[in-house]
DNA sequence: GTCTATATTTTGATAGAC
DNA sequence: GTCTATCAAAATATAGAC
């Protein structure tokens, strides 16, 4: 059940894409009316007739981000199988939802950094959803014996934020490749999505540790 | 051997605290300037009677934030011991850094999604610098047989990312509490940065599986 | 739906006295 | 080192014609 969405005009279309741009280069303050404007191949005054201003603007961005990733996972887990499937088209559905719209990975964490301060009951609600669904595929592993009882949100912060925090740095290690080593170069968003998910099914269905108090297994090499 | 640096007098340092809680809470662009000066108690004129303007001001919190993260972390680095031992210290310096200024997870979360804008070369050495010790004690590990071969830059993504998001989202999960799980309040850094040093672990400590194809160990459920 | 002005406010930055 | 007063440039938003 799609929710019924408003008719979208050319032009609306081309505010909303070139915004998304705009915001994840620059923050919401960052973002210039006149650039998003520009970039639509607009003036101001039509931006100003499709939206009531640009708070409301970026927050349809928002919802719509956060809505079709809900969707998506959503999907990806009604095709149901083992626990350690369902935990792999999760991570792999959120690199999609990634590669698809480059601008998602810079806009979600720059959200999470301004506080959620554009955020509203319509948008959280699907970032709810989102991890509602992981929550539910750790709880199915969980009583099936194969995965071992973990933090529902802090997983998803092992699996989200190196990826969106990879992904939106890509600029950075471009603009100073000079500057880093070059293994650098051959870390890419592929990779990236291996290691998570090879990491997260290894903390998963690890043997309980002794819980290793402060530095355990060798005596320090100096004092 | 510590760069030397001006001397500080009160209200600069007054000025340097206030700006790194602005721009943290609001990103360079979001940051206004009458509002470090509120903060600090001093008026616009001795803002930029100490820094020559906006950007200057936010380049020195820059410098200093990331370099004594590269001092604690080389001191970390510096005590040895089996690879295993000095990842945990690495893992817990940098949980260290970001429960003493508040304000790092924000300001390295928005500098990453602003593509490094307001970095130069002064800044980058000392990220860097913190990569290059992570890589060292990676390739100890794996000189020693106790660690597979890993990114560096991938495993620092998968350290780091999810202490910062989890740190910089703390407002959001407060601000929504009412609208996600209860089980939310039980997520705490310390819990955060246990499930990182556990992952790592079991990550750079585990058999080399047979790469597994698209979706191995089972047939799908439907079609 | 689309455009050209234009109004209004905010904000980074400085002059110059003390 | 510290302050008051002020400028000049941006930037959000709107009026009103086509």
């Amino acid at each position: 059940m799609v929710s019924q969405r408003r008719l979208d005009t050319p032009s609306r279309e081309r505010i909303l894409a070139a915004a998304a741009i705009e915001f994840a280069a620059r923050g919401f303050d960052g973002a210039k009316v006149d650039r998003i404007a520009a970039r639509a191949r607009v003036n101001k005054a039509m931006l100003y007739y499709h939206f009531k201003n640009k708070a409301d603007l970026y927050r349809d961005i928002l919802r719509d981000l956060f809505q079709s990733m809900a969707e998506a996972v959503a999907a990806s887990r009604a095709e149901g199988g083992p626990p350690a499937d369902q935990l792999k088209r999760y991570i792999r559905a959120m690199g999609a939802e990634a590669a698809r719209r480059p601008f998602l990975p810079s806009i979600w964490l720059r959200e999470m950094a301004e506080g959620g301060r554009h955020l509203d009951a319509s948008v959280i609600i699907h970032l709810t959803s989102v991890l509602g669904v992981l929550a539910a595929i750790v709880r199915d592993g969980h009583e099936n014996g194969v995965f071992a009882e973990v933090h529902p949100f802090i997983l998803q912060m092992s699996i989200v934020a190196p990826l969106l925090m990879f992904s939106a740095s890509a600029p950075v290690r471009e603009r100073f490749a000079h500057l880093f080593p070059a293994a650098m170069a051959s870390a890419t968003r592929d990779a990236v999505l291996a290691h998570i998910e090879a990491s997260a099914l290894a903390t998963l269905t690890a043997r309980r540790r002794p819980a290793g108090g402060p530095l355990a297994s060798t005596q320090r090499s100096r004092r």
